[in-house]
DNA sequence: AGAAATACCCGTACGC
DNA sequence: TGCGTACGGGTATTTC
């Protein structure tokens, strides 16, 4: 499931390869929900666009063309590789496109979550995404004001993308537990010490992810090493790296929820 | 109105 | 072996 660091990863991966170059060749291989506004826009607009500048917002990887903007959500099971030229396609490749240095870039994705977006306007989409917690603008007092201007589950809210952008599943359970902080908190009644707590927290685990060139879980995305590092993600059974005891799994709005129940206490 | 729950999309893994 | 179901991110919709 990529999310920050993932999409962080890609977008490094990618800029070198194509910053600079030209989409040659269009190859829709799904086109029911995948392109927006329509499988004939990429095909008819995409070749001959320069790609300016690859970037990211939340998990949005954003990529400014010499008009446009073509914005790529993975959702849960989406991954982007470069490839050489010859490139022969692979089993739920779903967009190929074709660059002027040779470069292919292969949109692989098993589940069909993921979305492109061709527009003009991309802040239109990104404009609902809560602040960057790697920018300066995310701050322990604007978390602080936030929070209690919520009454809120902590663990929703942290992975409402409106929010704050770029948390999912993994990293909101690694920044709970090391800020040991509860799941089900309820985001008003978080003070000021447990605020630095969380923020420290998210912005650590989220940089740590970087540093680890993001997870590699089961067949979602490759190419990372942090999935040796998770504390409590994925360890159900597991002692905790803080106290020993087991690591739990509960569901928390229909999420499943990994946490260290005597670390994170509720009351 | 705000919070929470539900449905949906989809393929894979797993338990019975 | 084969079937049913949980899983997961995010949006849209419904319920509380």
């Amino acid at each position: 499931m990529p999310e920050l660091p993932e999409v962080e990863t890609i977008a490094r991966r990618l800029r070198p390869a194509l910053v600079g170059h030209t989409i040659r060749s269009v190859d829709l291989r799904w086109e029911k929900t995948l392109a927006v506004p329509s499988p004939g826009s990429f095909r008819r607009q995409l070749p001959g666009q320069q790609v300016q500048e690859i970037s990211r917002r939340g998990k949005y990887l954003t990529m400014q063309l010499t008009s446009h903007s073509l914005l790529i959500h993975l959702r849960m099971s989406g991954d982007l590789w470069i490839k050489p030229q010859g490139y022969q396609p692979q089993a739920y490749d779903r967009l190929i496109l074709g660059f002027s240095n040779d470069r292919v870039l292969a949109f692989n994705d098993t589940r069909k979550f993921g979305r492109v977006w061709f527009t003009r306007e991309p802040d239109q989409i990104l404009k609902k995404l809560g602040p960057e917690p790697l920018d300066a603008a995310f701050t322990a007092g604007w978390l602080y004001e936030a929070l209690h201007s919520r009454h809120r589950q902590l663990k929703p809210l942290l992975l409402d993308q409106t929010f704050l952008a770029g948390l999912g599943n993994i990293y909101t359970d690694e920044a709970l537990h090391l800020s040991g902080l509860h799941p089900l908190r309820r985001s008003d009644t978080i003070n000021g010490e447990e605020t630095d707590r969380l923020y420290a927290a998210v912005r650590f685990v989220l940089e740590e992810g970087i540093a680890h060139n993001g997870s590699s879980i089961d067949w979602v995305y490759r190419g990372g090493e942090f999935q040796n590092y998770f504390r409590v993600y994925a360890r159900t059974g597991e002692p905790c790296p803080v106290c020993g005891n087991a690591i739990q799994r509960i569901v928390v709005g229909q999420r499943g929820t990994h946490l260290c129940s005597t670390c994170q206490l509720l009351g």
